[in-house]
DNA sequence: TGAACATATGAATAAATGTTCATATATTAG
DNA sequence: CTAATATATGAACATTTATTCATATGTTCA
């Protein structure tokens, strides 16, 4: 896959509120997959999903640690990404 | 609509191959629609379609002269996050 | 080993989305 | 005004996608 391609995928990955949501939360802090159900409010199902997809694309990564699995973001280029976005939205003129 | 719910709308938006590479022309240069039909070899319909959803979202804008519409990116900051993706994805390690 | 807990996954369904087709609107030239 | 050119748009259709439900896999502890 050419790196154009890999980009078109990194923002369908990224445009989704779920899943936005979720690699927002990563930003900061590793977090399992149950910390990630419980602060997003959805089920655990739908939220392994959403994981799967990210990690599939790159985004994110995973860990095991005993039972439970945390993740974190793949690498700090996705922040500087998603911070760059959002901060754009929160200056900008557009309603 | 808050800055992160328009964060996840800018994300789907270039999440797109149709028009992350509309977005992609547009970055140096203006062009009108007939111009991206050709460059694109798409139909002029699915491409008005698309212009119109990027614009919506505020990626780009327009000016018409004459019989012709020119679009442009609608601000320096959308140029900045296509290139740090496109950058990103060149350099890392993924397949 | 078996029970309890944490996470993953396949199938199904409903909703969202991209393209096409037909047609409408806008502008200019004659 | 009419024809020609450029662009926009609504409806329909096919495909993709997010969530749910049921269940499977993996891990720890007794």
């Amino acid at each position: 896959m050419n790196s154009f391609d890999k980009s078109v995928n990194i923002f369908k990955a990224l445009g989704d509120n779920t899943r936005l949501k979720i690699v927002d939360a990563l930003i900061d802090n590793e977090a399992n997959v149950n910390s990630l159900v419980t602060k997003l409010g959805m089920t655990q199902s739908a939220i392994s999903h959403q994981l799967k997809i990210l990690k599939l694309n790159g985004i994110i990564k995973s860990e095991r640690k005993g039972k439970e699995v945390y993740y974190s973001l793949d690498d700090a280029h996705i922040e500087t990404i998603v911070k760059t976005v959002i901060e754009h939205t929160s200056h900008n003129k557009h309603e």
